[in-house]
RNA sequence: GAUCUGUUAGCUCAGUCGGUAGAGCAACGGCCUUUUAAGCCGUGGGCCUUGGGUUCGAGUCCCAAACAGAUCACCA
């Protein structure tokens, strides 16, 4: 702290005079809120006599002072409610100060107060609380920017800037009240879908985000070092193979929501760090998991926003079951008017370059189908889409198709032109999946750093045997931004990874 | 990683052809007993992101760096 504006030398200043006043200006003692802002907007017009004695804290937000009397807004954790102060009645004796001194003076936008009073409605309509008794709970330090609202709703010195947002993203959630929303259908989101998979039955569980081994999907991890063991571990980039061993054990539903950890790059739609839920149900393939899918997000959205649809930019999206069905082949010929199937690597690789996709060497026919799909397709499915049945290359845990050649059986779920979920029947033949394994170590020789690692323990454990089961993986962080309508990650992040600040 | 744009008071932003830095809010002082975007009047507040350069003179022009945003590449 080597440099204090004007601004905060005044309020370190206020708090030693709060001192010298025999105010503490941080006190210990529990405050007995009883109320909350949206407790009184809600109610009080319906029984007005259920507000005569109420309790609230928050912050000061605004002061409005006019000699004797004064208004203040106070913010609490639901909201903003309007107070009245009046000299004489707060300080019925001929000492005044709690309202001279410590309020119109010692009080900044920012202060912690607590006050005792009633509510009523002001001549100009405002509903507000007639403070009967106040007292101050913590200084701060800092002035907050001041955000004003009109009477017509237009907001006036907004504070938007993207990175004083999210580097101070507790002065944005005090400021900007629509932060807050997103976090609460956020936090709905992940207790709903909870309750979901509760009500089925499934057993939530919890397994290592320190992994010797980093398996269960195609990505660079980071790499950390246990210091008693001397050896390296790596954060986890999936949780599937252990989530599998659990199934091998003998729970037949397991689902875990947890924090993965993606040593790649970052933008609007990428952070090093996401939430993600994994869940395998026994007994059952990536059809049943479609309708699964589809019932649990058409249930749990229409709790959250009180509707099926959800505005994200210019799209309505429509989360009603059921959702469109299309294998990739089929999309990829809906959306190019070409038929990759039965083509050759030749013929394939023809077709990328007439329509300006880049290439290399290594990409085999999967990849280049893969690419095809991803440049070309994927921007158009803005409504829930289930995209099935991908070439085998790609996709080395999960089955091969019961009966289509070369693909195996796979889903992911499109919405708005971004994957959202990806979900397979499990590969449970353990001499497959050793084979898929090694397919894999040959691309990681050939320099594919993304290809998967051959994970000696999960073999085993499918070699015990596992029973049929489908698999999902949800990405939460991007649901939230589609059922909040936000266009970037950091939006639906509390603290999204920034550069450190070179002081 | 590439390209483009931005960085000026606590906050939101102006700043013309290169000539000693501006507004509103916030702060400070005064007046004021139901106001409301900010009650009214007044006052103070600046490492113009950083480092070089051009120039008699740089917030402004040039070069580099830091950070951010957008677009792209990679991925979920």
């Amino acid at each position: 702290m080597s440099h204090l504006s004007e601004q905060e030398i005044i309020r370190r200043n206020y708090l030693e005079e709060i001192r010298s006043m025999g105010i503490d200006p941080y006190p210990h003692a529990a405050f007995p809120v009883n109320m909350h802002a949206a407790d009184i907007k809600d109610g009080f017009a319906i029984n007005p006599e259920n507000f005569t004695s109420v309790t609230l804290a928050g912050r000061l937000m605004m002061k409005r002072i006019m000699g004797k009397a004064a208004f203040a807004e106070l913010l609490d954790c639901t909201g903003k409610i309007q107070i009245y102060l009046n000299r004489d009645e707060l300080c019925p004796t001929e000492d005044k100060s709690l309202y001279n001194t410590l309020f119109k003076k010692l009080c900044d936008i920012g202060d912690f107060i607590g006050i005792e009073g009633y509510a009523f409605t002001t001549q100009t309509g405002e509903l507000t609380v007639h403070v009967r008794s106040f007292h101050f709970l913590a200084k701060s330090l800092h002035p907050l920017p001041v955000v004003k609202v009109d009477a017509d709703g237009k907001v006036h010195d907004a504070f938007l800037d993207p990175e004083a947002r999210y580097r101070k993203r507790y002065v944005d959630l005090i400021v900007n009240p629509f932060v807050k929303d997103i976090f609460v259908k956020r936090a709905k989101l992940i207790s709903y879908m909870r309750r979901y998979f509760d009500d089925h039955g499934w057993l939530e569980v919890e397994t290592p985000v320190l992994q010797s081994i980093h398996g269960g999907a195609a990505a660079r991890p980071f790499k950390t070092h246990h210091n008693a063991l001397d050896m390296p571990l790596f954060l986890r980039i999936a949780n599937e193979l252990y989530l599998k061993k659990l199934i091998v054990g003998g729970f037949d539903g397991v689902y875990e929501f947890g924090k993965m950890f993606r040593n790649e790059g970052m933008d609007r739609t990428h952070n090093p760090e996401f939430t993600s839920v994994e869940i395998y149900i026994a007994y059952k393939d990536y059809i049943w998991m479609m309708e699964m899918v589809e019932d649990m997000l058409e249930k749990v959205i229409a709790q959250i926003n009180g509707t099926c649809e959800s505005q994200i930019g210019d799209n309505l999206i429509n989360f009603r079951k059921p959702y469109r069905r299309l294998s990739m082949f089929e999309a990829i010929q809906e959306y190019t008017g070409f038929n990759v199937e039965g083509k050759s690597e030749e013929e394939l690789r023809i077709f990328c370059k007439s329509k300006h996709i880049e290439l290399d060497d290594s990409m085999g026919k999967g990849k280049l189908i893969d690419e095809i799909f991803g440049e070309l397709v994927e921007e158009h499915l803005i409504q829930p889409t289930y995209i099935t049945d991908y070439p085998i290359e790609m996709t080395p845990l999960a089955k091969k198709h019961r009966s289509k050649e070369g693909l195996v059986e796979r889903f992911e779920l499109y919405i708005n032109g971004k994957e959202i979920a990806n979900a397979y029947t499990e590969l449970n033949d353990p001499i497959d999946q050793r084979q898929r394994f090694e397919d894999q170590l040959r691309l990681a020789e050939r320099g594919d750093e993304e290809a998967m690692v051959l994970d000696e323990d999960f073999l085993q454990a499918l070699e015990y045997g596992m029973p049929p089961t489908s698999g999902l993986g949800i990405g939460i962080d991007r649901l939230t931004m589609l059922i909040t309508g936000q266009e970037a990650i950091q939006e639906v992040l509390f603290f999204p990874q920034m550069k450190s600040v070179k002081e």
